[in-house]
DNA sequence: TATTGTTATACTCTATAACTATA
DNA sequence: TATAGTTATAGAGTATAACAATA
């Protein structure tokens, strides 16, 4: 285990790195929040599912979830049918709108990360997002034991499944 | 470069992480928000220092910084003396009673990481840290060119005096 | 004129708790 | 009784803009 100032370090960053995520939302186009894009995006990569699952996804509770879910509907986005399965839940897709609102946002943050940091290796980049997803599993489930090595390779994620997102 | 999909990955990531940094959140005291720690955390790794250079260690803008550097200095935990240098700026101290709570914190801190990622590698935290430093850098530093190559050992940060944060 | 801070305002994200409907 | 989801409420964090004081 690493000493203290390491961890103060790590969450400092943490804490830091907010401000990536800001600038990345100022470029959102009116009515798309940092949120309803991260919604978008998860629903374009996994397909079709339900709140709780998507709430799993963005590591957030359900209330939150719900409201995104509402804006991204309300604005035609996004689709709740009826699961046939279960009466209390809703099977949530992306509309074929929600789909040209992805693409655009897809390339409008494309063009931004090519200005900045084009010097990453695909390494590096993957080598982050499992690091975080593994800290992440640390703490969101209890029994994580991620003894699996880093990606050499493939975007391998830790084995949790909630931390699969 | 990266593709876009892993970038959309890091990304998401980027947003999943707050969890990790909401629950460290939730054991702090009371009066102390997540953002009065890392103030206080900062005056005692950099010691005292203007709003100024502590808004650009935060990553945040001005106002938001002095408004928590307002509310510690309400509760005592922080001094403001006059600069002599320049009368618009104020140097910012921990009082004795603000070491003593970022004390406690640390204490708590490292109790609740010592129960979960138990099993990180100082190397891996170190890392993952100067990973998020340099995602950080490639954004807020335009003509940022962190070639210097990931720390194989000592906890060292990309090469732009901001990102020393 | 430019810079350092401060304050007012507004917006987003989030969690908790109370509630509805279904299992 | 337990679970999926919704809504109301409250709080933290943030940025923008207008402002004050000093350089």
């Amino acid at each position: 285990m690493a000493d203290r100032a390491q961890y103060e370090e790590l969450m400092r960053q943490l804490s830091a790195v907010g401000c990536v995520r800001r600038e990345l939302g100022r470029i959102l186009p009116d009515g798309c929040s940092s949120g309803s894009a991260t919604v978008l995006t998860l629903l374009a990569r996994d397909g079709e599912m339900r709140i709780g699952r998507l709430a799993e996804l963005l590591a957030v509770d359900m209330s939150v979830t719900s409201r995104h879910v509402t804006h991204l509907a309300a604005l035609g986005w996004i689709d709740r049918s009826p699961d046939p399965a279960d009466g209390r839940s809703r099977i949530l897709r992306l509309t074929p709108e929600g789909r040209a609102r992805l693409a655009e946002l897809s390339e409008r943050t494309a063009q931004l990360l090519a200005q900045r940091p084009n010097d990453w290796s695909d390494e590096d980049v993957r080598r982050l997002t499992w690091l975080m997803a593994r800290l992440r599993a640390s703490f969101h489930d209890p029994r994580s034991d991620p003894r699996a090595g880093p990606p050499e390779d493939g975007a391998r994620s830790p084995r949790t499944s909630a931390v699969t997102t």
